[in-house]
RNA sequence: GCGAGAAUAGCUCAGCUGGUAGAGCACAACCUUGCCAAGGUUGGGGUCGCGGGUUCGAGUCCCGUUUCUCGCUCCA
């Protein structure tokens, strides 16, 4: 199957069954938003829960946290949002292609300096660490750009756009007037703020000591310039983010740690192992705040792509929150007699692109017998962990007969309790099982007559679609036994 | 954001050189049906993305706009 029929495949798949919705959709729909239909959320609370309960239940030395969405400026300005999330861009009219313009100026100084013309470069410096103070700061380094007559690294043309702010950060504005100014607000770009502006609060309440994390999930909004792909880039996005705070010096070993812990997760919600692999990032293309990143990848149908980011962030964020706010984030360590700041590794997933990815790795097109003798159909599965389907079982009568009905029912009533089940009587069974096999439900529960008499019903599989008969009160037990016990079929291809 | 293409029923599409909207699948009800998308009958659903223009008349031609797809940056 070609990839990028593969991935229009899974959209189509996931607008008709309830999955994912475009945002407003009745008003024309609002790029890379989107919205999650009831199979959908049902998905993405299994995986919020299966993150969550790993981070908070597994490790006993990692605390939650829910903080607001809203924050101080100040934050933005001491995580270096302000600065780095916010760039002056232009474009070569000729090649279509956008460079940072504070960047180009650099670049011309740097030349300028090679050539020994020293002076001038000195000028061109002072002009660029003094714009936005005579116009405005994009204009000013339009006026740069325009009175060097710098011109574009790539075609050599001098035909430029004029210098354009791209300001990932969404803003809004406290208080009932739409006016701006100091009261400008600013939606968080990530999630991971909110728990360094609370390192302090969590460690003199939970008696953690170093090293301990603090985990949490919730949405983070960018106004990407670029957002297609689906959920995998969006403007608002959903992220489980951990801050585990360490010892200066045992950061790199914690970072390694974690990596392992992280990749391990993957494959326990059911990712075939094949599909996944760490990503370093090259030393000199790191963020702002980190010395060590690694990506966890999933090969995509459109490639490999990043969807967790292990980062060791150092001191970078609580020693910038210190310096800003004038508040110590230090820590003393009884162990060592020290005080110090604590270096971070964080762990930072997002669960759209999580989301995307459990449905990537769950569709399946298989060739199986027809209804008549000698006919091959296609069949189209979601082979899904069991913990995450959206729907853990289907309950039919096998016929719509009132003494089957009734007691499917009864076990519909019953399974309830523990599970997320669906009773249907529609149709031809077979349609049925079809119908929840594109839903990713593991298992049918199926009432027939010969089971009236001693009291059994058919659990059907969804992965390999062989049934077997079982009482009627072992059903919950059956179904819990092979919640715990699957496991992937890494050989089966697209 | 800039450049190129696209938009007709829930989905996939047809609709000729402008003449008042169609199929298959899906959906709902009933009948039939003893295990893998069966059959029959009936039904619901579209101001052709939106706004404007040309024309006696626009799904069809022109302009704008929105959304999507593809390229150019960044990231979870």
């Amino acid at each position: 199957m070609a990839s990028k029929n593969r991935l229009d495949k899974i959209v189509s798949l996931s607008k008709a069954r309830g999955f994912i919705f475009q945002s407003s959709e009745i008003y024309g729909g609002l790029s890379a938003v989107y919205d999650y239909g009831p199979l959908g959320i049902e998905l993405k609370r299994k995986l919020n829960q299966a993150w969550w309960s790993e981070m908070t239940q597994k490790y006993d030395n990692i605390v939650g946290l829910d903080a607001a969405i809203l924050m101080h400026p100040n934050v933005w300005k001491a995580s270096g949002h302000v600065d780095s999330f916010s760039d002056p861009m232009i474009d070569d009219k000729q090649s279509k292609i956008r460079y940072r313009a504070d960047l180009l100026i650099e670049e011309h100084i740097e030349k300028l300096r090679q050539k020994g013309e020293t002076s001038h470069a000195d000028e061109v410096q002072k002009m660029l660490d003094t714009s936005g103070t005579r116009k405005s700061l994009n204009e000013d380094l339009y006026d740069i750009i325009m009175h060097e007559k710098i011109k574009s690294p790539d075609s050599g043309a001098f035909d430029w756009t004029h210098v354009r702010q791209f300001n990932l950060m969404f803003k809004t504005h406290f208080g009932a007037t739409a006016s701006g100014g100091d009261s400008d607000i600013y939606i968080r770009p990530e999630t991971a703020q909110g728990i360094f502006v609370n390192f302090i609060n969590a460690l003199n309440t939970t008696r953690q000591q170093v090293p301990f994390g603090i985990a949490q999930i919730g949405k983070a909004f960018r106004n990407e310039v670029v957002a297609r792909q689906f959920i995998f880039r969006m403007r608002e996005f959903e992220q489980m983010e951990m801050q585990y705070f360490v010892r200066p010096g045992t950061d790199t070993e914690a970072y390694q740690h974690w990596k392992g812990e992280r990749l391990a997760w993957h494959k326990n919600i059911g990712i075939r192992p094949s599909k996944l692999r760490f990503h370093d990032h090259p030393e000199d293309k790191l963020a702002h705040y980190a010395k060590e990143a690694v990506d966890v990848q999933y090969e995509f149908p459109i490639g490999w792509q990043e969807v967790e980011g292990i980062h060791n962030r150092t001191d970078f964020d609580l020693r910038n929150h210190q310096k800003l706010s004038g508040k110590k984030m230090e820590y003393f360590d009884t162990e060592t007699r020290e005080r110090y700041i604590p270096y971070v590794v964080e762990t930072s997933i997002g669960l759209d692109r999580c989301l995307l990815m459990v449905l990537c790795d769950a569709y399946h097109e298989e060739e199986v017998p027809g209804d008549k003798e000698g006919t091959i159909e296609t069949r189209t599965v979601l082979r899904m962990h069991p913990k995450l389907a959206p729907v853990t079982a289907g309950i039919f009568p096998l016929i719509k007969k009132p003494e089957l009905m009734e007691v499917a029912r009864k076990i519909q009533v019953e399974m309830a309790e523990d599970f997320k089940v669906l009773y249907d009587e529609k149709g031809s069974i077979g349609k049925r099982y079809r119908r929840l096999d594109e839903a990713g439900t593991p298992f049918c529960i199926t009432v027939d007559f010969d089971g009236l008499d001693n009291q059994t019903v058919t659990i059907r599989d969804r992965d390999s679609m062989q049934q077997e008969r079982i009482g009627v009160d072992k059903v919950g037990e059956v179904i819990r036994r092979r919640l715990k016990n699957w496991t992937p079929d890494d050989s089966v291809t697209e």
